[in-house]
RNA sequence: GGGGUAGUGGUCUAGCUUGGUAUGAUACGUGCUUUGGGAGCACGAGGCCAUCGGUUCAAAUCCGAUCUACCCCA
């Protein structure tokens, strides 16, 4: 299990290894979410909810299906999804009359809807968002997490009197996202998509991209600016104060399991996952030292520390199972818990726990009377650092480059005119993707690699995962 | 779309050339022993050998088709 050697190699042992997933289930890109998977998704989810409920946004639950004539109403989405909708066209034994398909994204299934919804301009913002499975025909080889075919899916779709009020609703997009990242330790660069690359339909979009140990990037989630684009074509209307008839200004956010896959990818080594703190199914493992003539002693005393920092707010678990203590180590420590506190004759002895850190294996003695405040305090440590050795990691791996020759497998930083011409001559001479220019101002002072004019914004360019 | 390789207990795998219903490891269960970095011993459970058809007294093995997965090329 080398991660530095094939990482690709590393990442699909370690899924299956760790009982995140189960890919045996017999349809390609549909893996079974396992109880310790979906513990860890679900910390995920209840986050974005905590996040999304706190600024205002209301959760709601559209249907699966969407008919065929409804999903065609804006053109560039339909081109956009088109080779990669999964389509229902029978039911029982008779063959529809309007075919179904399974949404690729919500857009086509919550709009008409919304234009029923919003009819004044009291009806604004109307700021919904849900979590649910979305179905892609991926051609490409699918890989757990990161590309599937069943898509386990958070999207806002929110709608604004005007363009201004939904520019703002994308900064708030922006600060929800550092949030989250911070707590889930990931790293991240937010990069503008040519107009080739964007959202089919949005009038701009902004991807939210990782870089991988492999050098490519993966891109996490993305913020869409629609303007009128949608609400025209589904006639979403609102009346204004003035009496006039308006089309509504919308944006979405979404993001996806690939989060999973990104702190899988991001925190784990040859030993195993390392779970961020904040969305580990269990923050801490105790685990009992026996010895002969002790065990009840040591068992007594490693069920008391469990209850202690239990009281403290901690997901502990304590291990107790008929094993020597080494095959626990492994284990937990496979399974990315980010604290290990061990008890034995020696410790009860001195009056200390032993703590182990999973992030550095750094070996510590603590005084027992003080494990609550100490736990505490590691987890917040282990968390904090866990995300800037990620942030350093991600600074490692950009680098800027004068030409287009001989890049290395990093994401690459250079100088673009912003003219589309340019642009595929950096894609097709390097046989890169353009990923994007940053969202916030770098003070980059250059010029085109391909045509030599002035640059006043660099661009990202990089292989995607 | 074209080509290649492979499907055998949960997992990994031997057996296939030269047909006689299956090897080993690991994981699993029970008991004894052990416990500060993957312990040991004993016993036990688990496989219609991907599917369908053909050849044969007899097929994991030979032949054909299908399905699935992976790799390479367009």
């Amino acid at each position: 299990m080398k991660k530095a050697e094939d990482f690709s190699e590393w990442y699909n042992e370690i899924v299956e290894r760790t009982n995140l997933t189960d890919k045996r289930y017999p349809v390609k890109g549909m893996n079974v979410w396992t109880p310790y998977g979906w513990k860890i998704m679900r910390a995920i989810d209840t986050q974005i909810r905590e996040e999304l409920d706190g600024t205002g946004h209301d959760e709601v639950c559209f249907p699966l299906l969407i008919p065929a004539d409804q999903f065609s109403k804006e053109k560039e989405h339909i081109k956009g999804f088109d080779a990669e909708v999964f389509w229902v066209t029978h039911a029982g034994l008779n063959p529809l009359d309007v075919k179904l398909l399974l949404r690729p994204t919500s857009e086509t299934a919550m709009y008409p809807i919304f234009a029923l919804w919003v009819r004044s301009h009291a009806d604004l913002p109307l700021k919904t968002y849900q979590i649910v499975n979305t179905f892609r025909y991926e051609t490409k080889q699918t890989r757990a997490f990161i590309r599937v075919r069943e898509i386990h899916f958070f999207e806002s779709h929110t709608c604004h009197a005007d363009f201004e009020d939904a520019e703002r609703q994308v900064r708030e997009d922006y600060e929800i996202l550092d949030r989250l990242a911070k707590r889930w330790c990931v790293p991240y660069r937010l990069l503008r998509r040519t107009d080739w690359d964007k959202f089919p339909g949005a009038d701009y979009t902004v991807g939210i991209d990782t870089v991988l140990p492999n050098g490519r990037t993966l891109q996490l989630g993305s913020i869409h600016q629609y303007r009128e684009n949608f609400s025209k074509p589904y006639g979403i209307e609102y009346e204004d104060e003035d009496g006039e008839h308006r089309h509504v200004h919308q944006t979405t956010y979404g993001m996806s399991e690939r989060l999973l896959g990104a702190m899988v990818a991001v925190h784990g080594d040859d030993k195993g996952l390392l779970l961020p703190p904040d969305v580990a199914p269990v923050q801490v493992v105790v685990v009992p030292v026996l010895a002969k003539g002790a065990s009840e002693e040591v068992n007594r005393a490693a069920a008391e520390l469990q209850d202690d920092v239990k009281r403290a707010g901690v997901r502990v678990f304590l291990d107790d199972r008929d094993v020597r203590p080494g095959a626990k180590y492994y284990d937990w420590e496979l399974k990315g818990v980010p604290l290990r506190l061990e008890i034995g004759r020696k410790d009860m002895e001195k009056g200390v726990v032993t703590y182990v850190r999973r992030d550095t294996g750094e070996k510590s003695l603590k005084n027992r009377a003080e494990v609550a405040q100490d736990v505490l305090q590691t987890l917040v440590d282990i968390s904090t650092e866990m995300l800037s050795r990620a942030q350093q990691r991600m600074e490692d791996d950009t680098v800027d480059a004068e030409s287009l020759d001989d890049l290395p497998e990093k994401l690459i930083r250079l100088g673009w005119c912003g003219d589309e011409e340019c642009g595929h001559v950096i894609e097709d001479r390097t046989d890169r993707n353009i990923i994007g220019i940053p969202v916030e101002d770098e003070g980059f002072d250059g010029t085109c690699v391909v045509c030599g004019k002035k640059a006043s914004s660099p661009v990202y360019i990089a292989r995607a995962m």
